[in-house]
Parts: structure tokens; C-alpha cells; sequence
DNA sequence: CGTATTCTTGTAATCGATTACATCTACCGT
DNA sequence: ACGGTAGATGTAATCGATTACAAGAATACG
């Protein structure tokens, strides 16, 4: 519908229309049609808008491939996310999104299922400039040989993960274990003694911070910290880690009042399994999550938990990135933000005595 | 630590290593190179070993801009998504990015949020050739001037919609009406007569499929349809919409005993606020969902539901838009592919009489 | 043994933009 | 009126791969 009468072309190749035929159309040269589009106020109205009525004329659009190689930048990052089918992730994606794409950047996904081969072949796609710059939502990066063969002229930030040593890295987090330390509080607080912990699965970082906030609540406090109470064994921060862990309550003799679980779908799945058992929440147990994610305040009971700003990060870590792609060889240093969670009081646990 | 003692260049600039520079190691040319890359038999056994180990070497990756722009090919899609915070389509993401990595393609995401605006833009990178090929996830891009000027060259898929005369696109959907219609059968076949509805927000075409199969069934089971049993008014497939919904069962003075909520997350939202009140699910009233998200399963009491086969779709999805993408010229007819939906009992739904 | 065929490799054009540099015009001050 | 400067535009190199074509070497066949 574009190239219409003017034109003799016959499309049966229908040949993408390039600066070419932008530039023949107005009558100057590429050098110009490019100007007018990247510095409007470098070339003169008049042929400013020859320029702007042949691309209007014909429907153009500049080549991404051919903008990208000669100008050495994509203006595209690339979003690292563990992709368990997890939630949690959704509202961060969500926010990312929404800053990168007003920025004019495109959002590239990886999902890294904590397999080495996906690890590998992202690292390629940095490698092969495809990304301006890489977010890695949760992960261990710097852990891989291959990410270390990518360049530091690449900006990468890292989100939710505390991981040391990371001088080329922005790192926006929370502080896991004194988050942890206050929710725990909160339960001796409302009168409880006897407090088990859900951790998540072993080797994550945050996992450990959060047991070691467990702990360090419980010592501050004068009371014991009982490996009984203590249920290992999730595999993930998910519903059926925690209907797993349930399993151990029952099998106690000396039951918690208690508990605090490293994630909500983890204290929602154990609440799901108490509940199909008639123990009552927070009757006969009360329960308290981490992270605060969309389904913790519909539940029944609604979720008393320790709510992450997720979008407020998300937005923060796109933010930071974005400057840090923007300015030439590293003029921006790297940031490391450790953001505020805050207890979100629904119904889940109950004030003893 | 790679080109370590050899190369006496001096680092201040890192330039990335290019094919030429492992074509000037391994002593031979860049066409050559360029070949035991993509064509390894077409070059001599010895050969082939002298660019692979300069390869190595070097730590050379190719420049995916230059790639594109020659070869024409991105080996990238674009996934577009409404964007709301839905947990719906996080397994279609992950069944996508799956089966497109595996491929080698990479996912780009976008988010139309419903804005014009947005859907320019992705029109745009588009046009620029910035992709290969594009999954619209439930959305109306045909309807929008901008999609209708990127070229059918294109390859376009859509799920989850079903939309008219889409002669270029592949569709991927499941029966809503038939399916919307089973559900409600299913409460009649447990002794119900009285059946609300909550139907999905106005406009969405699925949305209108479904209320339209609840009144199929109740017209089939000789029933009769009450406009004062449809509780408009939702605004999207969210919890906000079964809670407003709510309102809707509390006012009314002849109660029905069943409720056919046109998503999960309307139902639990739906569901949570009787039970605020005190009403009992399944005890006082039956509830019925569609979708089977995560959630479903977790609630308490566990949904009843329809389920669709978010990613089975998804996969067909991906593999179709593949098949057509590596074909030239739309060697590959488009598909129209209609997936049953199954009803999962659960624990919502109780049996009358 | 000479020609035809197959293998292997190199040369150079090409993809579609951006941009350094050159050129030309117009206007300035003295 | 003339050298100088600013402004507008064009010329052509460049980004880093792929690939059509050509050429040379090796093998086959009569």
C-alpha cells in the first residue's frame, strides 16, 4: 500500500525498503536521511522534512542488524531468571520491562534452569554482542568460567542475590538474614517460644541467610535453636517443599506454636497440608512467609509475611543498568543497593497467650 | 587469558576478537572460517582443526549484528504478552522459551499492556527486521493498523485467541464455549439448577465464548438464563474481580448453589470473600474455575476446574512458528490448532440431592 | 597421458546502516 | 572586497560476518 504508483517495482521480491531508497525518494544522500533521523537539528528543515515525508512515503524502518554493527550497541539487555515456574518473578519481569522498553531498550529472556549448557549459551549470546548489558535475576554468574570469559565492557547487574566479590557487578538485594531475624521476632513478640523454620534448599545464599536470621532471632531472644525444628529438605521455594515439611510437624511429638517459612509458597503449601489435617492456622499453628508474593493475601488465612519490594527493585536495577549502558567505558561506577523489607501483619499468626 | 603471549596487542582497547582475526591465526581465510563453522564437511579435516583451535584460542564468538545483517535472520522471536501480572502465562513462557532455545532462536517479550502506544512499538522492531518471527499470547494484533504494516513475510502465531480471518496466522487455541459449556454441565450432572456466573472482563473475546457456552448448557439442560445470575463487571481475569463478584452473591435473596467463574483467579478471589463471611465452599455453595493455574490446586479447598494445556500449547505453538520460520517463503502453511480442555475435579464442587 | 570432475580454498561483493572527513555555500567582520 | 568561520550536505570507509564466483589442486576416467 506504501510504494504505490511511483515506483515501478515489480514485488515479487517485496525487498525491505532501506535508507536507499529514503534517500533517492527525498533527493539527498544516506549520510542526510540518517542525520535527519538521529540529530534533527544538524540538517535543514526544509530537508528535514523531504526526508520525513520519504519515510513516511515509504513505510521505512531503519535495520536493527545493520544500526547494531556499525553503531556497536543493540539496545537490547538481556533478563537471566532461574525459571522455575515461580511467581515471585513476575511482578520483577514486569517492572523490567516496563523501564527498558520506555528507555527504548528490548527485553531478551533466558531462562537458566541452573543447567551449565544454558548457562553456557547465554554467555555466548553476551559474547556475540547481542545484549548491551545483562540482568541476572537470582543466579550464581559469577560462579561460571563461562560468564568470566565475558568482557567487563558489558554492565551486569545481579537482583535478589548476595554474592561477594563482584566488583564489575551491581548488586540489588535485600538483607535476607536481618529480614529473617525480624520476622522471627515478630513471632516471639506475639508470644511465641517454640518457632520451627521451613528453610529453602541448601546451597542457595539466600536460603542460608534467612536460616542464619532464623537463628539469630532465636539467640538474641535466649532461646534455643533446635535442629529438631529446624526442617531441611526443600528443593525449591515451592508448594511442595512445604507440603514436605509438614510431614515433620506431624511427625513431632513436641509441636512448634510456631513457624517461619523462607518463602510463601512454601508456608502456603504447609498450611494447605495442615489444614487438610484439621490442624487449624493460626489456631493450633501460627504461620509466617517471606517475600509476600500476589496469592499470600488471598489465601485463607491471608498470609502474615515479610514483604521484598520486587517492583521497586526491579525498577531500581533496570535504572542503574540503563545509566551504566549509556555512559561509555564504564564511566558509571557499579552500585550495591540493599533495599528495606517490611512485615506485612494479615491473619496467619496468632498472639499467644 | 587467551590471547595471552603470542599476540603482542596491547589491551587498552578490548576489542572483541573477529573472524578475521582467527582466520589470520589459523592461516587461512575468513571464508574459510566462516565455513568449518556452518558447513564443517565442506572444509578439509586438517583445515578444520587449525580454525577450530584458533577458535579456542582466541575465545571468538560471532558477532551476531553482522550475522544478522548478512544472512538476513535474527534467530530471535518475539513473545508478546497482555503484561498483566498474570501468573496464567508463566508456563506458556517457559514452554516457549524452552522449546525456542533449544532451537537456538532467543526470546524477545513484550508487554502490550492493552496500550497502542506499546504495540507500535513492537511494530516497529518488527519492521526493523529485529526478528524472525512473532507469538502474539492472547491479544488482538490483527485488529491494530501498525501490525497490518509489517510485512507477511513475517511469520505470525497467536494463542490462546481466537480471532477471525487471520489468513497469515497460525492459531492456537482451545474451545472456549464447548469447554465453558462442560463446566457447567458438570455442575448441572451433580444436582445443580441454580448457576451463577462471573464472566471475564467485557471485550475479551474468550471472555464472551465463555459465558456464551454457560448459557449453551443451560439452554441445552432446559434451564433458564438469568440475567440476574451474571455478575459482570470484572476487569481482567484477576482476584479483584471475584471479590467485586462477591458483592453481587451477598445482595441477592435467592442464592444460587453453584458458581461457574470464567478464570481460577476470579474464582479464589470469588471463593475467599464467601468465605470471609463465614459461607462454606463446597458446604453452601459450589465453585467451579477455569484454567487449572498453580493456585488452583493449592487453595483450600482445592478448585474444581477446566483445564487447558497451557504448555502443550505452548510447545505446538513454538514448534509451528519454528517449522515456519526455517522455511523460505511460506513454504509452511499456518495452523489452526483447537486443543481439548479436561474438567479436574477437586474439592470445590459438591453434589445436591 | 590428457581432459573432466570433484574438493578445497581464496577473492571480493554484499548486507544496511553510521560517521569521519571533505566540500561547498553563505554569512561575518574589518 | 576578502579571508575566516559556521552550517549543510555529500563521499566513502567502516562495522563483521556470509557467500557467489573463481581458481588451483587432486583425483578419476577413457
Amino acid at each position: 500500500m506504501s510504494q504505490s504508483s511511483e515506483l515501478p517495482e515489480l514485488d515479487s521480491p517485496p525487498r525491505a525498503v532501506t535508507i536507499q531508497d529514503v534517500a533517492r525518494r527525498a533527493g539527498v544522500s544516506t549520510a542526510t536521511v540518517s542525520r535527519a533521523l538521529a540529530l534533527p537539528d544538524r540538517v535543514a528543515v526544509a530537508t528535514r522534512e523531504a526526508v520525513f515525508s520519504a519515510i513516511r512515503e515509504t513505510g521505512y524502518t531503519p535495520n536493527a542488524a545493520a544500526r547494531s554493527l556499525r553503531a556497536k550497541s543493540t539496545k537490547m539487555v538481556l533478563v537471566l531468571l532461574p525459571g522455575i515456574g515461580n511467581s515471585f518473578f513476575t511482578p520483577v519481569l514486569n517492572a523490567l520491562e516496563e523501564v527498558f522498553t520506555e528507555a527504548g531498550y528490548g527485553v531478551l529472556i533466558g531462562y537458566t534452569r541452573q543447567s551449565r549448557r544454558r548457562e553456557t549459551h547465554y554467555a555466548r549470546v553476551i559474547r556475540a554482542g547481542q545484549v548491551d548489558g545483562v540482568l541476572v535475576v537470582t543466579g550464581n554468574v559469577p560462579r561460571d568460567e563461562e560468564f568470566a570469559s565475558v568482557p567487563d565492557t558489558v554492565p551486569k547487574s545481579l537482583m535478589f542475590s548476595e554474592v561477594p566479590g563482584t566488583e564489575h557487578i551491581s548488586v540489588f538485594d535485600v538483607d535476607n538474614r536481618n529480614a529473617s531475624a525480624a520476622a522471627v521476632r515478630y513471632l516471639i513478640s506475639q508470644g511465641h517460644r517454640r518457632i520451627a523454620h521451613i528453610p529453602g534448599a541448601e546451597g542457595g545464599l539466600e536460603a542460608q541467610e534467612r536460616l542464619g536470621g532464623y537463628c539469630d532471632a532465636l539467640r538474641d531472644a535466649g532461646l534455643p535453636v533446635d535442629e529438631a525444628l529446624i526442617w531441611r529438605g526443600a528443593s525449591n521455594f515451592d508448594f511442595a517443599s512445604g507440603d514436605r515439611a509438614a510431614a515433620r510437624y506431624f511427625d513431632l511429638a513436641d509441636k512448634p506454636t510456631a513457624v517461619f517459612a523462607a518463602a510463601d509458597e512454601i508456608a502456603l503449601g504447609f498450611m494447605r497440608a495442615l489444614k487438610n489435617k484439621g490442624v487449624g492456622i493460626p489456631a493450633d499453628v501460627s504461620v509466617i512467609g517471606f517475600d509476600d508474593t500476589e496469592y499470600a493475601i488471598h489465601y485463607d488465612p491471608a498470609l502474615t509475611t515479610m514483604r521484598q519490594p520486587r517492583t521497586e527493585m526491579g525498577r531500581l536495577a533496570a535504572s542503574d543498568l540503563l545509566r551504566r549502558m549509556a555512559a561509555r567505558d564504564g564511566a558509571v561506577p557499579t552500585s550495591k543497593v540493599r533495599l528495606p523489607c517490611e512485615l506485612v501483619v494479615r491473619e496467619s499468626v496468632r498472639r499467644l497467650g
